[in-house]
DNA sequence: ATGCATGAGTG
DNA sequence: ACTCATGCATA
């Protein structure tokens, strides 16, 4: 940050010109800004379209008629991207993830835009009723009372296709797994899950509706932190196994479900970094695909699609390490401040108010993921803070201590595993 | 693997 | 204006 006096939307403006400005350095930042932005064009959604999930019932559109950002009108990349994709279930190649064995797939670009609902969004059917029911709704939220959201998912359950997700015509990866599929598969006990009959805090949800309702078995119901955790390692296991890189099984979840998920979140719920309610909704999906991956013996259809239609977003801004620990710090006394001190503090730190809001909103976020990153292992922490506080939930202790250097982990307290 | 960002849904 | 689910872009 320094004595800063210029802008940084002077800064981020005059990058628009050119290519990439690869521009920077953590650690050995030059003064003048507190944070630099990288451009890039990318593609951001069309607000039009976007039927996915939560719209599958109410089938029409909310009629998003893209009628948002007011707020902000700076710096915002706006991009002509060469999208002339074109091609229709091509090779798509794009070595990544860090898979040597991994030939298929594509980078990441698969978005739905507005007409391209062949891949395999038709696929979507209507079924009643979704697997949880968000039991504890904020298990390691810490603050346990504010769950308000609550999306709807309904995913196609007829179990019909044999449509697999990757297989895009592509070497030896498909042969390869295949062999081992069968061969192996030890830790391959979902269907019903063993241990953990601790810890039962079912707090106050006692809302049981229609009275059929079933008992807890395989993975339909409310699983336990515990089923996630396992479940999660385990289907990155086989995951690996079967040669897949995460890119590959979101892009497959779309082609059976039309529910496309990024590597990012395939990538979080091994980590089990989302949140206990989102792990519970990917789970099935992602057991389902574990399932099909396996059956896979023929090599049905499949399908990709690219579509990379060019849309403004704005640049990711790259905070220096030093105002990173002056937020944290302002997190630490307030994890929710006002938009007035949040005005004051980006003025302070000469980064843009939005700037400095979008980033408590995700350090907020982060605080509530599962996954403490200090214990990967050793799901131990007794954290006696039963459902029993308010609206107002008392911070949960971090202990944020890292000014630089590579960053590992901030070793966070944090509510995983709510036993004894 | 993660940091910053977008947007839908809620108040 | 916030939360929450997600993801592009990056390190």
């Amino acid at each position: 940050m320094a004595t800063a006096t210029s802008s940084p939307y002077l800064a981020s403006s005059r990058i628009l010109s050119g290519p990439v400005l690869h521009s920077d350095r953590r650690v050995g930042m030059q003064p003048g800004n507190t944070a630099v932005t990288t451009v890039s064009t990318g593609y951001r959604g069309d607000p039009a379209v976007k039927m996915v999930q939560s719209d599958f019932m109410q089938g029409a559109m909310v009629a998003s008629n893209g009628g948002h950002m007011l707020s902000h009108a700076h710096q915002w990349v706006t991009s002509l991207p060469h999208a002339a994709a074109a091609a229709a279930a091509a090779a798509v190649s794009a070595a990544e993830a860090g898979s040597p064995w991994s030939p298929s797939s594509q980078p990441q670009d698969v978005k739905r835009g507005r007409e391209d609902l062949h891949t395999g969004t038709a696929l979507h059917h209507r079924s009643p009723h979704l697997g949880p029911h968000q039991a504890h709704p904020g298990s390691w939220g810490g603050t346990s009372a504010q769950q308000q959201q609550q999306q709807s998912l309904i995913y196609s359950q007829t179990g019909g296709f044999t449509v697999n997700g990757m297989l895009s015509s592509h070497v030896g990866q498909s042969l390869m797994h295949q062999g081992l599929v069968r061969a192996e598969s030890p830790e391959l006990d979902h269907g019903n899950h063993h241990h953990h009959h601790h810890h039962h805090n079912h707090h106050t949800h006692h809302h049981q509706h229609h009275g059929a309702n079933h008992e807890p078995h395989s993975d339909e119901d409310t699983p336990t932190s515990d089923d996630l955790e396992h479940f999660a390692k385990q289907f990155k296991q086989r995951r690996i196994k079967l040669g897949f890189t995460q890119a590959d099984v979101g892009l497959a979840l779309g082609t059976l479900y039309g529910n496309v998920f990024s590597q990012t979140t395939i990538c979080r719920f091994e980590a089990l970094q989302l949140s206990f309610k989102n792990m519970c909704k990917l789970k099935p999906l992602l057991n389902r695909w574990l399932e099909e991956a396996d059956s896979t013996t023929g090599s049905p259809t499949s399908i990709d699609k690219i579509a990379t239609q060019g849309r403004k977003r704005k640049k990711r801004t790259s905070i220096e390490v030093s105002v990173k620990g002056a937020l944290e710090s302002h997190f630490l006394k307030c994890p929710k401040p006002s938009a007035q001190e949040i005005t004051s503090l980006a003025d302070t730190l000469q980064l843009e108010k939005e700037v400095v809001r979008v980033w408590f909103c995700n350090r907020r976020q982060k605080e509530k993921r599962m996954t403490p990153p200090g214990l990967p292992r050793t799901p131990e922490d007794a954290y006696s803070q039963v459902g029993s506080m308010g609206p107002d939930t008392p911070s949960p202790s971090i202990d944020y201590t890292h000014t630089s250097h590579t960053h590992h982990h901030t070793l966070l307290a944090h509510p995983f595993s709510v036993k004894y």
